[in-house]
This record gives structure tokens, C-alpha cells and sequence, in this order.
DNA sequence: GTTATTATGTTACTATATAACATTACTTTA
DNA sequence: TAAAGTAATGTTATATAGTAACATAATAAC
């Protein structure tokens, strides 16, 4: 089987390289915008960014530096908002916990695939979805403002390590 | 513009029947199951069918009878559980909040539209949007266990109220 | 350099949800 | 039908998630 391109998702990708270029789109966006992407703002969407896991308010709180503790949620949560309003995480609802965008220069609002066994969640564009949503809406007269698009199950990774165990077990 | 049905969601229909059909699937449901709807659990089925609106834990809390007000948190999440647990609610993950489901007896995982004006929110079961998400997964071989498929905008008889307000105001 | 704006700090609080163990209510069956 | 087992609810306490209101600091605009 051949892929065309590496998953970020693959157990061993580059990750350093996945944060790096996350940072690098975010700096040039918010300049292109005009808006600041602060050295808080860029901690936080790094910390978001130090792993493919949602991660949740109280734990960036944790790890925020200088003075690692000190650091009050509005203060979080005010980067939080910051960042999505800028499209450069999403809050998973189903969880309470975030994951950084990987098309943020690109259309918002994926399908957000969340492993239940590992924890990672993968964004997929998915416009066969969107389409059909879109067609459904349209029949339904409703204005959409935001979409939550969530699902929990276990991924691919994880599916065939299980299947390896169960076989191991056999 | 005729209708073949009269929509739950449309603002004048008789909503007491609404609640009685839901109330007595709930009691059908969970009689052919096995599975006990106590009086404190069909309490707060019946409260969330109060009307179409999304409600909030703490809300049904207060509406708890008798003693309301006394009521704890635990006890009204462990009723949300149950009713959860046999389709019979559905939980608004981007509101923090529960609707009744209008599908007991048949497929669940709807798509949940919420009015950011009115605040009801409508189940479509949207069979199109389902597939594609099928087809999506299974292109991701991913194996899905929970969908929470939320889209928030504004309902067709709020965007006509909002078109006639604006008319009036020309 | 002063003013205006934006971002962050501080204190306090509100809102959402669960853990652990005690008691009560139903169900089974001896 | 009384005893035992199971399921549901009560009680106390606490964990987790998020915001309001106002003070201070940093950056931008003039």
C-alpha cells in the first residue's frame, strides 16, 4: 500500500516538524491579519500543539511558564478564544478539550474523529459531508452559524493493534 | 405551500401531546427492555419535554418535585445516564444540555440543529449526511462508536420573524 | 510622549459533573 | 414470606469547566 503522503497520525511522524509548521502558519496568518498573536497566544497553541490529544484548559494551565501554577484560567481561556476565533484550534465539544487546526488557512469546521482507545483526534475536511449537510440544511431553511461535526471510535492504529493482539492471544 | 405533517417545531402545535407520546414510548421502550423508568427518571424525561428547547442539568434540578430545590446534581446525572443509555435523550454536547429524542424506537444519532435565537432545537435523521459520514469512516477505517453531530444557526421561523421585523423597520 | 487600545493580571465566583459510601426499594428464590 | 441479592437513590464531599468585574501593563496611534 502506498501512500501519497505521511499521516501526522502515523504512530513515528516528525512531530517537532508538525508543531514547527503550525507556529510558522499561525505567525503569518495573524500578521496578515493584523492581529497579535502574543507570546501567551503562541504558548498555548504550542503547548496545544505538543501532541495530535485534545487537551483541556486546566492542563495547558499546568504547563503555561513562566511561573508553571500561577497561571489563572480567564487567562487560558482568554487565549483559548483568541485562537478559535482565529481558526487556528477547535474545541472538541464532546470532550471540553482542544486540538490544533491543521487547515487553518483553508476552509474551518472538519470532522473531528477521536480515538477512544489513543486519544488522537484527526481532522478530515470531508466534502462529501459537508456537501451533504449543507443539502440537508438548505431543505431545512436553516442558517448555519457553526458546526460540530464529532466522532469517538477507535481508529485505525489502534484497530489493528487490537486485531495483532487478538491474534497474538489465539 | 402544503405540509404533509405537522412539524413539531412549528411554533403553535400541541405540545402536551408531544409529551404524552414521548412519555408513553419511554414506557413502552423500557418495559419491552426490561429496564426500570422509575418515577424519578421519567420526572426528568418529562421535564426535558417541557418544551423543545435544550435544558441544562441544574435547570431540571430546580424543577425536581418534590423538594425542589433539595435535589442533588447526582441524582439528576444519574437519571440523565439511564435516559441516555436507552436513546430516550439525547445530550447537546456543544450546550451542556439534553433534548428528548423524537426516534426512540429507531435509529439514533441524529443531527441536532439548535436555534441561536429561539433556542429549540430540531432531530433530523438525515439519512444522506449519515451515509456520507459512513463513507468517510470507512475511507478512514475508522470504527465509530459515538456521533455528536451539532449544527448551530438560525431556524427558519426565526430567519421569516427576523425578515418581517426588517420589513417593518424599511 | 501622551492618549487610546488591546492584552494580561487579580479576585471572586458561577456552572458542570463525579467519587465514595450509606440507605432504601425492588426482585428473586428458598 | 423472610432473607438475600441487586438496583436505585440519598448524602457528603469534591473535582472539573468557565466567566464577571475591575486593575494593571504592554503595544499602537497620533
Amino acid at each position: 500500500m502506498a501512500l501519497s503522503f505521511i499521516s501526522p497520525l502515523l504512530p513515528h511522524h516528525d512531530h517537532n516538524r508538525c508543531r514547527e509548521k503550525a507556529l510558522q502558519t499561525a505567525d503569518r496568518i495573524c500578521d496578515n491579519r493584523g492581529v497579535r498573536l502574543t507570546p501567551m497566544r503562541r504558548q498555548v497553541l504550542e503547548l496545544i500543539w505538543e501532541s495530535h490529544k485534545a487537551i483541556k484548559a486546566y492542563d495547558l494551565l499546568e504547563r503555561i511558564t513562566p511561573k508553571a501554577g500561577t497561571t489563572k484560567p480567564v487567562t487560558v481561556y482568554r487565549a483559548l478564544n483568541f485562537l478559535m476565533e482565529q481558526g487556528l484550534i477547535h474545541k472538541v465539544e464532546s470532550l471540553n478539550a482542544f486540538i490544533g487546526c491543521s487547515f487553518s488557512d483553508h476552509q474551518h469546521q472538519q470532522l473531528l474523529l477521536t480515538c477512544s482507545n489513543c486519544q488522537e483526534v484527526e481532522e478530515r475536511p470531508a466534502e462529501a459531508v459537508m456537501e451533504a449537510i449543507d443539502r440537508e440544511l438548505e431543505q431545512a431553511s436553516f442558517t448555519i452559524y457553526y458546526k460540530a461535526i464529532e466522532i469517538h471510535g477507535l481508529c485505525t492504529h489502534c484497530a489493528k493493534i487490537d486485531a495483532t493482539a487478538n491474534h497474538i492471544i489465539e
